[in-house]
DNA sequence: AAGCGCACTGAAAACGTTTTCAGTGCGTCT
DNA sequence: AGACGCACTGAAAACGTTTTCAGTGCGCTT
């Protein structure tokens, strides 16, 4: 039915091992190398992938595991690294867990049937944890989330340094009561949050802290009790831009002005953030970075499996907007 | 090395063949199905997909290829996609195009040598068109644009009505210099833009198109051309989310007010659409359904492959807000 | 009591490649 | 002239499964 390379050698006039030589790497006359390339034109050949995978124990696949493909820093970075993988013959499978711990544990379990080479993993909830546990059968780098230290490879952002630094520049435009409304799910929102509490008690503040689930109707349910209440903060920090939509949705219902009424100032550059009156002060993440590194590390891994863990720690750049501005 | 089914078997006493029926479907005693998931937990036996798709001649995966993964219209089919997918217990392959043909025909030429189930396919450029030429081995269906009529199975909005609703909702705001700014690559752009033109001319109104690059970048520096002409149109048709958000950008930098100076009503119901002021005037598309009428069409053919081609359309419906109110 | 069908099981073939192994022929060195 | 190495080639094994084929044993019918 299909034609197969056994077609192939037969319309060329050779043998497999020839056939399958000419398409890849081994030594072969010039001559037979265009014979067979005349054969598969000829004949449509499409070598299948299957096959060649389970022959040679090699799938030049590397998995892409995101939490929430809606987010811009996650489509971002998977198109670095995608562009990276092709430059290296290889393919990429983006797998999207949607914050869903079950999909994530199908996902890891999808990637050891497929015997990937690598993996790229976002975790969520304890995924990091639990992935000590088991040995998978190919190394994985993590970004975005950085699990427990010394188990993973992992390439984040410095947040601790940029929860501080949102701070910071609050404090600076003359805020105090400022509050922190953080995802409950991820490593990355409990660093930022440890950031704003250390940065708050440094400048003799109090900290006011609350989590939420990592979407925007849940952020925008939180922050409106929140600034419905007697002493509500005067500025809120917001962990992801997801619950920084929220918080604006929630501003623009309790029909406070911001920033006179209420400062605002988030995390991901992402192209709404300036189009929004004011725009929106927020930190935004070297996501082609995240990603290059992430690839990096990955072929590195591979290249020598018992090197000692690494982690990449990247700075954030804060984009100043009017969301932040007093006075 | 690595465990595989004869070890599996070798644990739990029976046959390979046995262990693959306990595994799959197969007749096998309740006795020696619970022996073998106890060898198979005992051994961590991780099935080979290459060798099990190898053998049985059966991918059980379908393609999906996008024009362009950050458009949030694309990533809410894939998630319907993927839902409807794993409901049938198979796999989806995501794969981003970015607009670019090369790419495209890359992930076509992937998916013949995945010999996958079956593919959903939003195809950029004349990629429709040159799909018909050759013979996939597997189904197609089209969504969001449809190729030549006749030779796939497609979902479409009804992009005519839908343009022509645009129109109709601005004149019968009063306006009348209504421009049309068009994404130049999709049938879906071209079918929009039939449509603002067929209703303009209804209204006994010139039609006055550009067409544009459909990305956010172009479409603001085109829009920005177009508003600092001396008769520039009071309101603009936009033909999707990116090139809407390029409108907005380039109406801020020329200080038009929205919608006094300048009306917009654009598609694709983003987040972001009712975040700026004031909220815009978008046709929202039934994404959900899409995804799975896809699906179901995709299903239907693999079962039944000589059917009639058949072309769902799906109306889109339209949200009013503030950036069409005149006066 | 023999025959039949049914439910289950194992041995071995098969899937489409790549890779190993064992040659070829030919040029070069001794 | 013979030995050696090199560049190339084909036959056949191998990858890890599923599926076919040919039994088993057992209960039921005739």
């Amino acid at each position: 039915m299909t034609v197969g390379i056994r077609d192939v050698a037969r319309a060329a006039g050779v043998s497999t091992a020839t056939v399958s030589r000419a398409l890849g790497s081994g030594p072969v006359s010039e001559a037979l190398r265009e014979q067979v390339e005349a054969a598969v034109r000829a004949t449509g050949y499409r070598p299948n992938l299957s096959a060649r995978r389970l022959r040679s124990q090699s799938a030049r696949t590397i998995g892409l595991i995101v939490a929430d493909i809606r987010n811009p820093f996650f489509t971002a970075v998977s198109r670095a690294v995608e562009d990276a993988a092709f430059a290296e013959g290889m393919r990429v499978i983006l797998c999207n867990t949607d914050e869903d711990p079950a999909r994530e544990a199908m996902y890891l379990r999808l990637m050891e049937e497929e015997r990937v080479t690598g993996v790229i993993f976002a975790p969520t909830g304890g995924g990091a944890e639990s992935l000590r546990e088991r040995s998978l059968g190919f190394p994985v780098v993590l970004i975005d989330r950085a699990g427990p230290p010394g188990a993973h490879d992992s390439v984040v952002l410095d947040n601790p340094a940029a929860g501080a630094g949102l701070v910071d520049l609050l404090v600076r435009q003359g805020f105090s009561r400022i509050g922190g409304l953080f995802g409950s799910t991820s490593s990355t929102a409990r660093e930022r949050r440890a950031g704003y509490e250390a940065a708050m008690v440094r400048h003799g503040l109090v900290p006011s802290v609350r989590t939420v689930a990592p979407n925007a109707a849940a952020a925008e349910a939180a922050a409106a009790r929140w600034l419905a209440e007697a002493d509500r903060p005067e500025a809120l920090v917001l962990s992801n831009g997801l619950i920084l939509m929220g918080a604006v949705r929630a501003a623009r219902a309790a029909g406070l002005r911001v920033p006179d009424d209420l400062a605002l100032a988030g995390f991901d550059n992402e192209p709404w953030t300036d189009l929004v009156e004011p725009g929106l002060t927020v930190v935004e993440q070297p996501v082609d970075e995240i990603g290059a590194q992430a690839m990096r590390l990955l072929f590195e891994r591979i290249a020598q499996p018992d090197q000692p863990v690494r982690k990449v720690v990247l700075s954030g750049r804060t984009v100043l907007r009017g969301s932040t501005r007093r006075g």
